[in-house]
DNA sequence: CGAATAGTGTCTCTTAGACAATATTTA
DNA sequence: TAAATATTGTCTAAGAGACACTATTCG
C-alpha cells in the first residue's frame, strides 16, 4: 500500500518495479452479433487487445482513453477495470503487469478497427482470451440490471431495438411480452412512435 | 498487453515505472460481528490494512501470503482482487498502485492482529476504507449465493450456525424456516447431531 | 383484406415470506 | 412439565413465463 518499507527496511525506491500496461476489451452489439474490437500487433505477432503501458503522471483510465483514441479513434468512453493478470511469464520481454479493462460502445463509435465477433476472437496474443471471456461475463451480469446502461442504443428507442440489443448479449431469444414488462418500470415514455416499418408503430422510450 | 511499443518507439524498457503494492482486507465472522483485521502502521500514522510491496518474480497473490503471514501470522489464505486504486496522489512518498484483496478467514486463524469491527474501522489511512467497503460488498455478494464458500465455520455445521453467519454478513436477520428452505439443496446431510444445548439437537450439515 | 408487429389480458407455476403446528431435548 | 429449539405443513402474495387476444399499420 503505500507505506510499507519491509523487515529489511529498504524503502520504495529501492526495490524493482514492474511495467504496468493496460488492455481493453472494446464491446459492441452491432446487429445481432457482439463483437470485440482487435488491432494486429506492429511486429504481427497476431492479433490482440488495444493496449499500451502506463505513462508517468497518468492513471489506469487515463491510458486506456489514450489507447483506444490512439489505436482505434475510440473516444469519449468510461472503462472499468476487470482483472490484473500478472503471470510472471506472461510477456516473454520483462515483467509487466496488465490491468485488464472493459469498454462498452454503441457500434458506430467503434473507429477505425475491425470489431470482430466475439465468437471468432480467440487464439489472441497473451492472455487476451482471457480479458475477452471476462468482459462478454462482465457485460451480461451489466445488461441482466439495466436497460441499456452503456448508451450502445441511441437516446430514444423501440422496445424491440431494446430486446435485440439484450438478445444479442444473452446468446438468446427473449419473449416480448415478457421482457416488455421487466424493461417498463425502467424506461420512460417519449410520446414519439416509430413509423415506416410494417406492423402497429411502436412506442419510443428512454433511459430513466 | 505486453508489447505496446508507442508512438514514439520508445520500448518497454525507457518508460519509469510505478510501484506496485498488494493491499488486504481479511474478513471473518466472529460471532455476531463483521470483523477486518487491521495493523498499525510502523511509522505509527494511524490505522491500516496489511499491505506489502510487490518483488520482483512474485505474483500478487504470493505478495498478499506474504504480507499477511509477516504482519499477522495469518497463512493459507485464497486471496481475490477487488480493485486497482491509481490515484496519482494517493501516496506522498511517490507513484504507487494498490491492488486491493480480500480474504475471508474463520476467525481463529486470524493471526496476532487486531481484529476491529467494521462498524469500527473507518479513518484508516489512505484510500483503505474504500478497500473495506468493497471487501464487505464482496463477501455479501458471495455469501447470498454459497452457503460458506470461504469455510468460516467448520466442516460439519448446523443450520443455526450458519445462519447466524449469514445474518452477520449481511447485517440483517434471516427467518429460520425460509433461511433452512433456501440452504438445503446446498448442504449434504452428515447424521451427526449437536447435542448439548437445549431444546430439540440440530443436524449437522456439510457443504457440498 | 392479409401479413406483420405492438401491446394487453390472463392463466399457471414457482418461490419467498410468514405463521403455525409438531417433534425432541434440557432444566 | 415448561421452556427452548428444530423441523415441517401450509397459506398467501408476487413474479416469471407462456399463450392468446386485440390494436394498428403497410402493401
Amino acid at each position: 500500500m503505500t507505506s510499507h518499507h519491509d523487515a529489511s527496511g529498504r524503502s520504495l525506491a529501492d526495490y524493482p518495479r514492474p511495467s504496468v500496461a493496460v488492455d481493453t476489451a472494446v464491446l459492441t452489439v452491432d446487429g445481432d452479433a457482439l463483437r470485440v474490437l482487435l488491432v494486429d500487433a506492429p511486429e504481427r505477432r497476431g492479433r490482440r487487445l488495444p493496449g499500451t503501458f502506463l505513462h508517468a503522471g497518468e492513471t489506469l483510465e487515463d491510458a486506456v482513453r489514450r489507447s483506444l483514441e490512439h489505436k482505434a479513434g475510440v473516444t469519449g468512453v468510461r472503462p472499468s477495470q476487470l482483472h490484473v493478470f500478472d503471470a510472471l511469464d506472461r510477456d516473454t520481454r520483462g515483467w509487466v503487469l496488465s490491468v485488464a479493462h472493459v469498454v462498452v460502445v454503441p457500434p458506430q463509435a467503434a473507429g477505425h478497427a475491425s470489431l470482430v465477433p466475439i465468437d471468432d476472437a480467440h487464439g489472441l496474443d497473451f492472455d487476451h482470451d482471457d480479458i475477452v471471456t471476462r468482459a462478454v461475463a462482465w457485460m451480461r451480469g451489466r445488461y441482466a440490471e439495466h436497460p441499456d446502461p452503456d448508451g450502445v442504443l441511441d437516446d430514444a428507442f423501440t422496445l424491440r431495438e431494446l430486446r435485440r440489443v439484450h438478445e444479442t448479449v444473452a446468446g438468446q431469444r427473449l419473449q416480448p411480452d415478457t421482457f416488455r414488462r421487466a424493461m417498463l418500470p425502467h424506461l420512460a415514455e417519449t410520446g414519439e412512435v416509430a413509423r415506416g416499418g410494417v406492423g402497429k408503430p411502436a412506442q419510443r422510450f428512454r433511459r430513466r
